[in-house]
DNA sequence: AAAGACTTGTTGGCGTCGCCAACGGTCCTA
DNA sequence: TAGGACCGTTGGCGACGCCAACAAGTCTTT
């Protein structure tokens, strides 16, 4: 959404005043910070996700990974194309169930995910650098709330 | 980015406590509430930021529209002709600049912001409903503070 | 006054993201 | 055993942000 973007022209008051517009920015300043930091170590969107939910749930089916971490299904397979193309990820036929692919990170998928935690560390400090600890606490407590109370959208 | 989405599957712990994740989130919520109030008064995404920009700053070169709402060039042009056809805006040739167009707002243009006002408003209170008054001016003042320190990103 | 640099509107294209429909397989249950 | 639900996969769609190129017009420099 033009994440970079400085200029003489002022932006409408009406636009500066609403919640959603400013979320929208912020997402959009933090999106790009991600995205980058995720394109210098080869990986981008839905491949941290993905890992993280193999690395923190084991081994899973394709439909529970995109349902743990909100991706579409057809999107899984895309994206564990290109995570076992670079042998971060193996799937397995499931033999208790012959419609699953089992999929497990592997050791070097494990390596991949803690550099994109570090990558994302960095990120988050320099998003929020002009907040303080307690502020950035504060902010992720309202955010949680806003979502945890729209969680069953 | 699938904004809707309760399932029995857990979330990765890893995301819940990344605020760039949140953000995320959040802008997913929000963004399917305000397309969705768009879309129910025939409108969409930039068209608000133009109206707004027209309303606020008077008639304008597309350029400097573009500027002033953080949309493209390009796209400015493709909204512009969305908003013609809907006779929500006016395009005239700039005598003073032969390059340009002076693009103005109508009364339909202005009636129609007032709708979409309306409708954005609907959408922080639903958005902000679990939390206070000053709750929602702390979290406004919070991400303003993120967006002005990356202002000249 | 001429040349070069820059602006403006416009066209056309690109990649990401979220999403949906459909399919052939497979499983489960009534 | 028949119907319904679920699985992986393919293919497609729209919104959004962006970029390159172009002709027409303007501005700056010499």
């Amino acid at each position: 959404m033009n994440a970079g973007w400085a200029t003489a022209e002022p932006t409408p008051e009406r636009l500066m005043k609403l919640p959603s517009w400013l979320i929208n920015r912020t997402h959009a300043v933090s999106y790009r910070l991600v995205s980058e930091g995720f394109a210098a170590v080869d990986s981008h969107g839905y491949h941290y996700r993905l890992l993280a939910a193999l690395a923190e749930f084991g081994p899973s089916s394709q439909a529970a990974l995109g349902r743990s971490t909100g991706v579409d299904r057809s999107d899984v397979v895309a994206a564990l194309n290109e995570l076992a193309d670079r042998g971060l990820v193996k799937r397995s036929p499931d033999a208790a169930d012959r419609r699953r692919n089992t999929v497990s990170i592997t050791a070097a998928g494990r390596r991949r995910l803690t550099a994109l935690d570090q990558v994302l560390a960095g990120v988050q400090d320099k998003l929020l650098s002009p907040l303080s600890a307690a502020e950035r606490q504060q902010l992720v407590s309202l955010l949680s709330r806003v979502l945890e109370h729209h969680a069953a959208d």
